[in-house]
DNA sequence: ATATTTCCATAGGAAAGCTATATAGTTTTC
DNA sequence: GAAAACTATATAGCTTTCCTATGGAAATAT
């Protein structure tokens, strides 16, 4: 598996990634959340899930989640309405917002992971061992991958 | 890292899944969409393709995309309207409309394709080889983890 | 002190997706 | 073999999600 991929130049291995890894990455994210409605919707479980490292700017949050930092005030507005997150003016700097989580709010992720933890629980039970690992592996590198595309956000 | 893996259970693999690479397959779909802005939209690039591996029917193809089949319908509808996309009855079932990819609509793929690529081949080319290998062999387990998924798209 | 920049909020609108339902073709039942 | 039941797609209307443009307040630079 792994000889496979090292006979591949860097060039057969983002093309490899662009044809086949986003997409998947993508309809993976659809048929998950589609199976996850109730309190939370998907980006205010992406939200959630960030702050869960932390307090957060509006616009940190914004650059993280790929969305425009309007967007990203009014999913918070709403958050903190519900009592999923908490505001608060940064000492520091006057005009930046400190947004953090609440416990509410950390319930509230768990109730949304919990949504579809089962199907994944089923599914992932019916796999081979071997996939299994290499889903497991894969975390990580998808993790990299996530914080490779975020660095240049701005561009 | 296998042998971290290794000494996991099921349960702790599924919870890692949940907790970390659902999460970050849809933060890359958004932060890759969100450099992908022209003619043809995300849900759009999956259909072309999910396509390019040859013709669907329309509910076949909501079921593949994580999409109801109405929206699918005028999805279809837009993309055969600009050429990328042709539909014709089933021989073998009147009811049913066949989707295929046109030359056209194959094209687009690439364009769509190409907004991205120059991204990803600056950002995967500044990590480290062994992450990069990871990738790419996290390409196969992903599209087992949405193969295992899609299987049972009724519930 | 004024100008510029940075950060968040508001307004308005476009896009994408859903549910409910209609229409047309197929299969089943009697 | 006709009516009923079922299946595949299409249409209508609506909700959700997200964006661009812009305004106001605080910080920084000149």
């Amino acid at each position: 598996m792994v000889s496979a991929a090292a006979t591949r130049s860097r060039a057969e291995r983002v093309e490899h990634i662009v044809r086949d890894l986003v997409p998947s990455a993508s309809q993976l994210s659809r048929l998950i959340s589609g199976h996850a409605r109730g309190e939370i919707s998907r980006s205010e479980g992406g939200i959630l899930r960030t702050l869960s490292d932390g307090p957060r700017r509006v616009t940190e949050l914004a650059e993280l989640e790929g969305l425009a930092q309007p967007t990203t005030t009014v999913l918070i507005k709403e958050l903190e309405r519900r009592g999923c997150v908490e505001r608060s003016r940064d000492p520091e700097d006057g005009r930046a917002v400190l947004v953090s989580l609440t416990p509410e709010g950390a319930g509230a992720l768990e109730r949304y992971r919990a949504q579809y933890r089962a199907l994944l629980r089923e599914r992932i039970g019916a796999m081979p061992e071997d996939q299994v690992e290499a889903l497991e592996n894969a975390v990580g590198a998808l993790e990299a991958l996530v914080a490779a595309v975020r660095k240049g956000a701005g561009q």
